[in-house]
DNA sequence: GAAACTGTGTGACCTTGTCACGGAACAATG
DNA sequence: CATTGTTCCGTGACAAGGTCACACAGTTTC
């Protein structure tokens, strides 16, 4: 985890990407100001290995943190992202109930963040109701992604799943844009193996959905309609 | 959900089953009592269904909520049982962040409970450090369980899941005593379907792991070697 | 351009979920 | 106790998805 000092006003960007930051008084501005420490993450960093205790949390102002878990197979499952505005709340859980970190979490893309000290933010989450509020919801909002998961995992078959997967990839852009990844990241995502998710795209591709290249997906106008 | 006014001294009883209870200062635990209900749920009532706003939370003093997720053909998985000394977090984590609570629950076995008002327990929460521990505390244990769940799901076999099974129900008694659920019950629990249970447990008595009559398996000695 | 690596395609096989039955054990009733 | 209905279980056929083995096509390295 590489870690270098910025001048205060970069950490102030990163906080105001978090609504709960301006409903704060000017006196905890300016404490989560002078103890965030800014961090910057290279691709590829293990963030946090399955057991591991947790002595800071990060609210991240870009990039991407993949929170996931691996089989004993070598399989992994993605549980969720961390990216741009969020904070990765199962750390903020372990910190407040000191427990170890029942995931692994590694860094997808080159990622900057605002790092609090543990013990710290244990105290503001007693003493402030904003904060608290701000732990509570987002707790609350991922506890309900990981039970909507699990929904997904044991009823909804693949292709859908699939389908949806691709759609939201499209979603955040709104065109038709390429793709770029490969049937083995999105076999991680879905928590499936790379073979099932190469032969449903080759279905899809013949069926219209969308055309293929090396490490490329297409998609088509077709698949919108689905 | 039938309720009835007892006297505090069963009150007392359930909540003297939370070991954070009596860590609680004398004001505190005579707020707890004055303002909990007692409330005695019959078998089979439904506690909440999947969209419903919490406006309570209970402290469990005897029987077994069910907390589950169902999907459109009618199949189920439990997430998780709330059993004596302890709650239905979920609930908590609603009543904080105030959202929907993503699951349904009912009530499996006849079940006691002490009730807190929601507005009333998110008071607590802010101003009780100790309360506050609790809740953080079992809110991090679920969040766990629940991730531990999505890992079983994607990458354990059914038979082996179902043996932990077995074997988990006989841990709570220690020894070789028959357990009385059904086929279907137990597909439940594990978020198969009834057809599946029956071949595996089928082929578990071929194997001389167990014996089954109608509602009824007697694990046998080999079980515990799995 | 040969070698090494990475990404994709495919067939065979196994596990699990689904559907459609049939039948056995049990309970309630006259 | 015979009849009827209900609950629970067994089974075969098929579909979906995970696993394994291996071939081969693009890319990068040297």
């Amino acid at each position: 985890m590489s870690k270098k000092s910025i001048p205060d006003d970069s950490k102030l960007e990163i906080l105001q990407l978090f609504p709960f930051f301006k409903k704060l008084s000017d006196s905890y501005q300016s404490k989560l100001i002078e103890n965030g420490e800014f961090v910057s993450l290279p691709a590829g960093a293990h963030y946090f290995e399955e057991g591991n205790s947790c002595n800071g949390i990060a609210l991240v102002g870009s990039g991407d943190i993949r929170v996931f878990k691996r089989g004993e197979t070598g399989r992994e499952i993605t549980l969720y992202h961390v990216e741009r505005g969020e904070t990765c709340i199962l750390t903020a859980s372990c910190i407040l109930a000191q427990s170890a970190y029942p995931a692994a979490a590694i860094v997808d893309r080159h990622t900057t963040a605002v790092l609090f000290p543990g013990d710290l933010f244990r105290d503001w989450v007693a003493r402030n109701e904003v904060i608290r509020q701000f732990v509570f919801f987002t707790l609350a909002s991922r506890m309900g992604a990981v039970m909507t998961l699990i929904e997904e995992l044991t009823f909804r078959k693949l292709d859908e799943r699939l389908i949806d997967f691709l759609k939201g990839k499209l979603n955040s852009k709104q065109t038709l844009v390429e793709i770029r990844m490969t049937h083995e990241e999105i076999a991680i995502e879905l928590g499936s193996a790379r073979e099932v998710i190469s032969r449903l795209l080759k279905d899809f591709e013949r069926r219209g959905l969308l055309k293929q290249s090396r490490g490329v997906i297409l998609p088509q106008e077709a698949l919108l309609r689905y």
